[in-house]
DNA sequence: TTTAATGCAAAGTGTTTGCACTATA
DNA sequence: TATAGTGCAAACACTTTGCATTAAA
């Protein structure tokens, strides 16, 4: 069991809740995965532990109120994915409107200009910004490829 | 009946479906609230003029699919709003945390910062972009101000 | 007149909840 | 051992769909 794994178990005890071996299996679950999961995808891998839907659901929205997860929606569906300790403050998700992929846009340069215009925003209209939902839509490099050949 | 509207009813014609006083109303009330509406607010206000609200996710999807307007959707609920010759091509959207009140950020110089900062992803990833669903989440000025006092 | 679009109600899908039971602290 | 958490099924909320009827072209 590792650190990062130890630090979140520490901090759902401090929250004043017990640590369940469902709890345990789900988060294990989103440290394998290390993308964006939906509950369904969540039930599928862990349904023969002995863990129903509904527990999933709630401790979804459980990580979710204690920051342990981020929840992104996608035309009314719920994915989630690790947000303690990741290594991407922000980031942004595209998806490709022909494979329906979502993919991460996964580079910091881009990350920071990001982080500066969020900044920008701040002072312009005098409010916080907490975080981010960012999702692009387009045609992915795949997708674009096949459409020539 | 302005020239945008008539437009749009050329549109749907040209796309080969009919324009009904259902889809007449309906984009009636888009041009009215010029901001984003849930299904189930357009359905309050033209319920009393025998729109079903069947009608209204029917209507809303042909729009979505042709372009007539835009969806977001924030906690697993859709919102449309006009999109064709709408003066701002892409924009962002800020959410309260703790009014939930949506809001638009309105600033053409972050707008342009934010349509560059596109170019570079489309260029870094070889992808193109089409479209961007931007919602920041935080604190609004008002809020800001109330737990100030 | 033809047939796409509508209204209604039923079905579908993702999510939440009440309750008896289980297992953590 | 006390009570938070669970599994199950029922309830819920939003959305889609089948079908008879209506109305646009």
């Amino acid at each position: 069991m590792n650190e990062e794994f130890l630090s979140i178990k520490k901090l759902i005890r401090k929250k004043g809740y017990r640590f369940t071996s469902q709890k345990r299996i789900i988060l294990e679950e989103l440290f394998n995965a290390n993308i964006h999961l939906t509950v369904q995808e969540i039930y599928n891998k862990v349904k023969s532990k002995k863990v129903g839907l509904a527990t999933i659901y709630r401790t979804m929205n459980l990580f979710t109120t204690i920051g342990i997860v981020k929840e992104i929606n996608v035309d009314g569906i719920s994915y989630y994915e690790l947000k303690m300790y990741s290594k991407k403050p922000l980031h942004i998700h595209f998806r490709c409107s022909q494979c329906n992929r979502i993919i991460d846009i996964d580079n910091s340069k881009i990350d920071i200009k990001y982080l500066k215009l969020n900044k920008e925003i701040e002072e312009d209209q005098k409010l916080e910004i907490f975080d981010a939902n960012i999702m692009l839509i387009g045609k992915c490099s795949k997708c674009r490829k096949n459409s020539i050949l």
